[in-house]
DNA sequence: CGGCGTTTTGACAGGCTTCAAGGGCCGTGG
DNA sequence: CCACGGCCCTTGAAGCCTGTCAAAACGCCG
């Protein structure tokens, strides 16, 4: 639970310039909701990577957008045997469960730099009781969120790890490639085979050798934190099912 | 996916008399609220157990929140793998992904037989835009079912076979108990092992084995559909990690 | 060069799955 | 009244997938 140089930051992207806003799967939008945002974002906030700036069973003060950067969000239990939930791109909103509910169910940790826009919560309510397209929105993350969580959980509970390999590598890429990381069929994956394994449920020793028997079939390469899908319909065939996208979601 | 006998039923329950509304870790509408609540139902529907009421891939015109009876949503690989997500119990609501999203990602089966407010997709952006408590109300929900999923994953990824009955035993038993439905540390679960088995990601077999090792230690009961909870805090100490309910919580 | 985190390999044990079959309960029908 | 079929629970045996233990190779950086 390692906190880090988590600190805030004077100099903030102004909302009209954000990055995002660019990623032709988001939404726009209107002048109004724009106007709104930038007043709802406080602040930015840097977080060098391992360092956990949510922690399961506190409340925060605040919720995140990621603007930047790789995250993920994980349990961990007495023991110290670690369940990662899911990986977490830029666009993504994390912390909402503290700001609706008494406190974060889990943790989350940054795998690159990362760059946050800050959000108080306790003018979440404001934004439901002025801008209800923008409730809305939040409400079709939250949605999306549990989807993701429902295809990871089936996963799981009911895929052979040779198919979760597949399954995951397949969704992140996707995921990635939505955002414009892709480039060539490349994209940097900044997490390491243990963050794998503690993704997928298995031990990192098996999560290796399944690693190997993936990349013996030709579908991948995945050297040196540089992956390569060589063949998406040869690894969506051994996953068992593929990985949808969606266009004009939303993003705050 | 048979649909069975789904068929919308003339007499309904006016929501002042809401059976729901006696449950006393729900929380009470306000007066305008209930007005509003009261022209969102549209009707009632009555489910037989064994019929899906809401399927994976189709788009509903309407959510759905859980009256009275016990059913569960699931997700199924094409080769028939299954893998049950949570179960739903009274006041729970289900469909929210199909009316936010495109389309359904799971579906939901009756466990019993099943009354379901209806509530239309198409006027809750009118519930957004009018009742921002509501609204706020169903990202709560959200936020619940999210909760409850993470803790599963967990279970699902990291614990042993031991662990996960344990758990789910715990989490469902504390569930029921919420609701009223347990009397005398003694509640009747609808379900049976094949059940309980495709939500543990565990074989039918060693999840029956498990179960008796379970009962050998005196901590559970379970016989004809009948569970008894004999002690609860070994049962805890064997899962690893307790249950925790919530007071207050929203329901619509 | 030395140290550390990550990846890789081999050997072995064991938890869980699969296959197979029997028993109990209950509703149906002869 | 009893036979029968269907669903669910139960048990045993065999084997594989995955976990654990151990150690070495690799790459990066101070």
């Amino acid at each position: 639970m390692i906190l880090g140089n988590a600190r805030p930051n004077g100099h903030i992207t102004p909302c009209e310039e954000c990055p995002l806003r660019r990623v032709p799967c988001l939404r726009e939008f209107s002048p109004e909701e724009l106007e709104f945002v930038k007043r709802f974002k406080i602040d930015e906030l840097h977080v060098e990577p391992g360092a956990s700036f949510l922690t399961e069973g506190t409340r925060s003060e605040h919720l995140y957008t990621i603007l930047e950067g790789w995250a993920f969000r994980y349990k961990v239990l007495d023991d110290g045997r670690r369940q990662i939930l899911n990986f977490a791109l830029p666009a993504d909103m994390v912390g909402l469960q503290g700001a609706v509910m008494e406190e974060m169910e889990h943790s989350v940790e940054a795998l690159t730099p990362l760059t946050l826009c800050i959000l108080p919560r306790r003018r979440l309510y404001e934004l439901y009781s002025q801008y209800p397209t923008l409730a809305f929105d939040i409400t079709w993350l939250a949605a999306r969120e549990e989807k993701m969580l429902e295809e990871h959980l089936v996963s799981i509970g009911r895929r052979s790890a040779l198919e979760r390999v597949a399954y995951v590598l397949l969704h992140v890429y996707g995921r990635a490639k939505e955002l414009g990381m892709v480039r060539d069929n490349v994209v940097a994956f900044p997490f390491t085979q243990q963050h794998l394994s503690d993704a997928l449920g298995l031990s990192l020793v098996h999560t290796n050798k399944t690693l190997k028997r993936l990349i013996a079939t030709k579908a991948i390469r995945w050297q040196g934190r540089q992956f390569e899908m060589l063949n998406g319909a040869v690894l969506d065939q051994i996953a068992g099912s593929g990985y949808s996208g969606q266009k004009n979601r939303p993003f705050i």
